[in-house]
DNA sequence: AAAAAAG
């Protein structure tokens, strides 16, 4: 499952013993004391890849493996006897192969022995200073992986960076190896790390990623020095294109471009290729390129063959088609009459899970949940009800989670917001965090026992990325996705080939709101618990979620989509009319004539208006648990925007007011939906072909 | 009006 293809490792070998014969070690590899050698280093790159990198010379339409592990293609003497590296870092210090004040922070600071897998792959092949192109999923260690070649790369340039020493005056020559990231907090988290691995060095690792004050930035590295630069796109653009800021990298024997192909999303392409263009040309100061990605589109490969120097290893250290998905976790979907079903569903699903790991169930873990929106507006919707739930029904009643906290995170939260958000959700023991996709690749979150996706993802793809933030490492975990009965098709066709099983036992997620019915007492709590805390939320939350999904909407089922979005305001929030959509935007969208589109102008005035202006959400820049709303004064601190529903029945709480006079049909059978921008399984697995089960 | 990211 786990492949380095190579081809012909035992005259590479061979060459390689000969020319250190000194040091035995048990492995077909090389120890690093070769690389000092560079006839060694030339020699392996000769006969190295050939199969993989003509293949992307003459771009093969993104080179995957197929769902046959056993292809014909693996190289000759390729097995799992070849699996001889050395997979204990303690190894890497008593053969030589990376200094000690480096495996020590590893092994007695950090407290790691045995590396995995990935790690196993990416360090020894790393260590040979040919540049590597790794297929790694997250969560499997392979910062490390990249973070010890690139340390010892520098150390071996200079080995008097291996000791602690006084500072000297920061110089733009002192950079030796720059790390770009997708996220800030990606990019945060590497230098965590980086920095423990470099504590008893001389080494010094900065951030530059947007959001934090250049300045700060630059005059902290002024005080400290750089020799590790980690950093987004961006900002480190800014900083590398401006000659004032003094960043440069004259001396760059590193260049890191983890998750790549994010990193090629569109409008981030240019960026990345600027940085490139911006570090000293490779034909004038060598360097070694590390390229980490889940998916091997053609726009990694065009990077690939940009960037990287001919004879680059390729570390296949993914199940071959199988991205990130882990078959261990189990994924259940469940398909609802309505989008008013999503928040109850998700309400029922926590309850019962906190009450099974009270209850000392067997297996169960304390609940700590990812729940993934695809807009901003939903992610703040959901929070602000899970933060107003009570229990009992009063005001100060005690929230239904307890212990769990909720908190909330996306890209509109300033940088200090989300790095403390992210901070107190790792350490949480017990808690929910609503969430965009900022944290839906390469985030680390220890012990996530659920990721739950509330309405379709954009794509397949960053399905499976939310998925990986569960189930790291030796951890278990689960999936489920919430999507509602007119998104049926688009799902399918969306996750198909992935084992997704149906979920029935969510009753809430089954009761059909537009129709009163006797319900189960459980289930009329929850209910009514959401229904209450709805009511408390203000008008423009709600108007800007629905926003949110408007943007999403597809034009090939934008009346069904429209249909189930009114459903839920009138049955979810007790709305008499939908929200007004600007005659400009309902034209853009192509939906002015749909019936049920309320063309208009929404009043944007006395409760704040609507679309993230947050001034009047009182408590706390909505991170935390609900703790924090005592402090901030209870509803008082909340702006009044809460009681301006105009016609406000109470959503589901009191479901018995005024729901008469629809508007259009609710087209019952119509299958459609909104949010499948997928074009059709890109980077999709090997399960491409089989049936979906739901 | 729809994640993210540089102001």
């Amino acid at each position: 499952m786990f492949n380095v293809c190579r081809r012909g490792p035992a005259s590479i070998s061979r060459a390689l013993s000969a020319a250190v014969p000194t040091i035995r070690i048990p492995s077909t590899r090389p120890s690093c004391l070769s690389l000092d050698n560079q006839t060694s280093t030339r020699l392996s790159s000769e006969s190295r890849w050939l199969h993989i990198s003509s293949a992307l010379r003459n771009q093969a339409p993104a080179y995957r493996h197929e769902s046959n592990q056993e292809s014909t293609e693996q190289p000759m003497g390729f097995g799992k006897e070849q699996q001889r590296e050395v997979t204990k870092f303690q190894e890497l210090m008593d053969h030589g192969m990376v200094h000690g004040n480096v495996v020590e922070s590893i092994t007695k600071g950090m407290g790691h022995h045995t590396m995995t897998e990935v790690q196993t792959m990416t360090i020894n092949a790393g260590l040979l200073g040919t540049d590597i192109v790794a297929q790694a999923r997250t969560g499997t260690g392979k910062t490390l992986g990249f973070l010890i070649p690139t340390v010892q790369n520098i150390l071996r340039q200079s080995p008097e960076l291996a000791h602690r020493r006084q500072h000297t005056r920061a110089k733009a020559s002192d950079i030796r190896a720059v790390i770009i990231s997708p996220t800030r907090e990606l990019a945060e988290q590497i230098a965590v790390e980086a920095d423990k691995i470099c504590r008893n060095t001389g080494l010094k690792v900065q951030v530059a990623v947007g959001g934090n004050s250049k300045r700060m930035m630059l005059n902290k590295t002024l005080r400290e020095g750089c020799h590790l630069l980690v950093g987004t796109p961006g900002r480190l653009q800014d900083l590398l294109s401006d000659e004032y800021s003094g960043i440069k990298a004259p001396n760059l024997t590193t260049l890191v471009l983890d998750e790549a192909d994010r990193l090629l999303d569109a409008g981030f392409s240019r960026e990345v290729e600027a940085i490139i263009d911006l570090l000293p040309n490779r034909e004038h100061v060598d360097r070694q390129t590390l390229l980490f990605s889940a998916t091997m589109p053609r726009e990694v490969m065009h990077l690939v063959r940009n960037t990287l120097k001919p004879d680059f290893e390729f570390v296949q250290a993914v199940k071959p088609g199988d991205i990130a998905t882990h078959e261990k976790i189990p994924q259940k979907i469940v398909i609802t009459p309505g989008i008013e079903n999503f928040m109850p569903a998700l309400l029922e699903l926590s309850k019962r899970e906190i009450a099974r790991y009270e209850a000392k169930e067997e297996g169960a873990k304390p609940f700590k949940a990812i729940v993934y929106f695809s807009s901003t507006a939903n992610v703040n919707l959901a929070h602000d009800i899970f933060a107003g739930l009570r229990a009992g029904g009063g005001l100060f009643g005690k929230h239904p989670l307890h212990p769990a906290t909720v908190s909330v995170m996306h890209g509109q939260l300033t940088q200090e917001q989300r790095t403390r958000v992210s901070e107190r959700f790792r350490r949480a023991e017990s808690a929910l965090l609503f969430s965009s996709d900022v944290t839906a690749r390469g985030m680390d979150f220890p012990n996530v026992s659920h990721v739950i996706q509330i309405g379709l993802p954009p794509n397949q793809e960053q399905y499976v990325h939310r998925i990986g933030r569960t189930g790291r490492g030796d951890k278990t975990g689960e999936g489920f996705i919430i999507v509602d009965k007119s998104q049926l098709q688009p799902a399918r066709r969306m996750l198909r080939g992935l084992p997704i099983t149906p979920d029935k036992s969510l009753e809430s997620a089954a009761v059909d709101m537009t129709k009163d019915t006797q319900l189960p007492k459980s289930v009329a709590d929850t209910l009514s618990q959401v229904g209450e805390s709805t009511k408390m939320v203000s008008r423009g939350t709600k108007v800007a979620a629905y926003m949110g999904y408007l943007g999403q909407i597809q034009r090939s089922d934008a009346a069904e989509s429209i249909d189930a979005l009114n459903q839920w305001t009138r049955y979810g929030w007790g709305f008499e009319q939908p929200p007004m959509i600007a005659p400009i935007l309902a034209n853009k969208l192509g939906i002015a004539r749909l019936p049920g589109v309320n063309i208009g102008r929404e009043p944007r005035d006395e409760s704040g208006g609507f679309g993230g202006s947050g001034g009047d959400r009182g408590f706390g820049g909505r991170s935390g648990g609900f703790g924090d709303r005592g402090s901030s004064g209870g509803f008082g601190g909340r702006g009044g925007g809460g009681f301006r529903d105009r016609g406000s029945s109470g959503g589901f709480g009191g479901r018995d007011g005024g729901r008469a006079g629809g508007f259009g049909g609710r087209g019952g059978g119509r299958s459609g939906g909104f949010g499948d921008r997928s074009s059709g399984g890109r980077g999709g697995g090997s399960f491409a072909n089989r049936e979906p089960s739901f």
